[in-house]
DNA sequence: TAAATAAATTGATCTATGTCAAGAAATACA
DNA sequence: TGTATTTCTTGACATAGATCAATTTATTTA
């Protein structure tokens, strides 16, 4: 009778990893698998959201999209780019803001209602401090980007970008060059004779791959908050604590 | 023996009308009070955030200042100008994300500490409630700026902040020029040309207020977003409904 | 694996906005 | 109320990065 389909089953180990669903049982997130909705889209699907959509909580499955702003002219804006495993809360959007979700891989989202959310919030601290905790790095993010906007020429947001994945993810440029371009809110030629500085510089792209000549070439780049998750971050190598 | 100090009593009747104590009873309130902290600032004074200050969450009682990044060339971003009433979570910043405060007016804060916080937001689902909105509020605010400064021209970035303070501050300019135009990132000199072009479409500033021609100018310079206050938003007579 | 398509690079030019300098207007101060 | 100081405006000029156009290089697709 209350049987959870098999089919959703699968998403509990899945669910259970998310920093969302930190410190929070398996039993309560099996509560919610009858509430989901999954929704598959393709690539270069283009969807609009604003408060007509169904609004609540979108997780990433697996895929990756865009989330973009178009203006009169058809500038557009990159708001995020959003991978496996990210959360966008579009619940937490002004009713009246309007943006574009635009799909860059093939995407499956798991949807949760506005009132789920909102039920859970109340009835599960932890799930409310999680919810903070997502969005307080919604606002992080968007601050590091509006200084990477505002207060760096094209030469050091790539670099800044390049030092950030280079952190995180290896050396493997997540993104396509003219999505990157875009994201760093520049064109694809500027993006190209930025990296031609750096090159001079001795940090190169080889097939997706970040390269740096002596290895560290990219310090100069990186700040404190990109930093944290570097291995010598804090050490008496590392040029932010120690110049 | 429970007494709260009369002087910090004051506060109650501020705090209990403010949007992030929504739904909580006064004498939920009264129990915060003997652990609030009281600062006073002076104008033009500048504070450092980060991680070694002590975070937590400012409420400005009175007064006005700018939350600042500065960049190596020493160009300067404000990535908020907080006013009366506005709450400022630095809790909520990454550990490592540093900034700067300027005090525009002499001003004072009350102070939450991180603990409390978290303490309230365990204890008392309104609250927890009101902070998400209140982060939910800034990330809308930073996605808007976000969109203005990548989107827009000087002039329509000029026009959209008129748009949106002629809606809820009656016409009056709330900040000086050159303020204006740092918060819009642009040159005072940029604000002062774009003025000018405005001018010619019948938008104009008379000692610090809003005038429009016949009285509708600002509304092509207007967004779903800003508009949402405004008293003929949705209504035949607004454009952006009715194009 | 070749042809077709898309993405990235390079050079030549254009343009919005910044910078610098001087003067005007507004505000503070005494 | 006049002087000093700050803020704003205007013009001349500089420049980072956009745009346009032509290749070149990669990636799909058949």
């Amino acid at each position: 009778m209350n049987a959870i389909p098999n089919n959703k089953l699968q998403y509990l180990k899945f669910l259970s990893e998310l920093a969302l669903f930190n410190d929070i049982q398996d039993q309560e997130i099996e509560l919610l698998l009858p509430l989901i909705k999954v929704i598959n889209y393709q690539k270069k699907e283009v969807i609009f959201i604003n408060v007509d959509k169904r609004p609540g909580l979108y997780i990433t499955l697996v895929g990756q999209f865009k989330l973009i702003k178009v203006n009169e002219r058809g500038d557009e804006m990159i708001i995020r780019v959003v991978s496996d495993g990210e959360v966008i809360s579009s619940m937490h959007f002004s009713q009246y803001y309007e943006a574009s979700a635009e799909f860059i891989k093939d995407t499956t989202l798991i949807h949760l209602s506005e009132d789920t959310v909102n039920q859970l919030v109340k009835d599960n601290s932890s799930f409310a401090k999680n919810i903070i905790n997502m969005l307080a790095e919604n606002i992080q993010s968007l601050m590091m980007a509006a200084e990477v906007w505002r207060l760096k020429n094209t030469k050091e947001r790539l670099g800044w970008f390049l030092a950030s994945v280079n952190n995180n993810n290896l050396g493997k440029l997540p993104i396509s060059k003219s999505l990157l371009a875009s994201y760093l809110g520049m064109t694809p030629e500027s993006l190209s004779r930025a990296l031609k500085k750096l090159s001079s510089e001795g940090i190169e792209i080889e097939n997706n791959n970040i390269v740096q000549r002596t290895g560290n070439e990219l310090c100069s780049y990186c700040d404190k908050v990109i930093g944290s998750n570097c291995n010598v971050f804090g050490s008496h190598e590392c040029p932010l604590f120690n110049q």
